[in-house]
DNA sequence: ATGGTTTTGACAATCATTATCAATAAGCGT
DNA sequence: ACGCTTATTGATAATGATTGTCAAAACCAT
């Protein structure tokens, strides 16, 4: 049986509570500044947790590390991420839906779920690197 | 001043005689296998390389392993991974192209480099998974 | 409150990748 | 062809994220 606890919550909220994608790591230094005694491993559990049931979506960033984000519509949705400050902007995306789905079936795949995330620099910093 | 060293020549072939996606441990098995004494790091650092000079496009596995592979074309081209087998299938991708510049430039982004790969299972692990 | 089971958390283990650094070899000028 | 300078190699250590382990603690139906 699933079971609520406190540190579950400590998750979801934290995760809620937080612009853009954030990794477990993160995550984890966020809730301790906080001053919860959450352990690591569990962090990591939950957000494993989070992402099975949908309840998060999640990618790998061009590093390797895994980044969590607070899913709140079951819709699908994807991101434009600056490559410099990390912020990221929401996107609709449904030409791009149907095109996966479409030309996943096209080669006999199933279960398609397709990562469209779109890498760039933000306004704000394409001035700066202008800058330099 | 960049040198040409039977290493990196040795990296280039093998990853131009490879089908789909391969990560470094891989390829570096597969060299070594064929009775090269190449040395891991610099498997790592001539993909890198590659993959700096457009050479090789690289991609992240959803389980946070860096996989490459040869480039023949400048043109750009997404990909439809089997989740199972790592089969690839190679996928013209003209409207997301588009779609992805379009949608970078509405908000203020530059330097759009944006990462569409699509997951899922092919027609045969289909059958195998259903199997079960 | 009690018992059976799930979850936690400190820490070890794993795995891919990067850094280190002495030894080697490329390519230039001669 | 010969050195010489310097980029490159490779064995290994270091790093850093993530997962496994397992006893102790927490949850929840009773």
């Amino acid at each position: 049986m699933k079971r609520n606890t406190w540190q579950r919550e400590a998750v979801r909220e934290a995760l809620d509570g937080t612009e853009g994608f954030i990794s477990a790591q993160a995550l984890h230094s966020t809730l301790h500044a906080s001053g919860s005694p959450i352990g690591l491993a569990t962090v990591y559990r939950a957000l494993g947790d989070l992402a099975t049931t949908g309840e998060a979506d999640s990618l790998q960033s061009p590093d390797g590390e895994a980044l969590y984000r607070a899913c709140s519509t079951t819709g699908h949705h994807h991101h434009l991420i600056c490559r410099n400050c990390g912020s990221t902007v929401e996107i609709a995306a449904d030409e791009v839906e149907a095109w996966a789905h479409r030309v996943a079936g096209e080669h006999g795949f199933t279960r398609a779920a397709h990562v469209v995330d779109v890498f760039g620099l933000c306004a704000n910093c394409t001035r700066l690197v202008a800058a330099e």
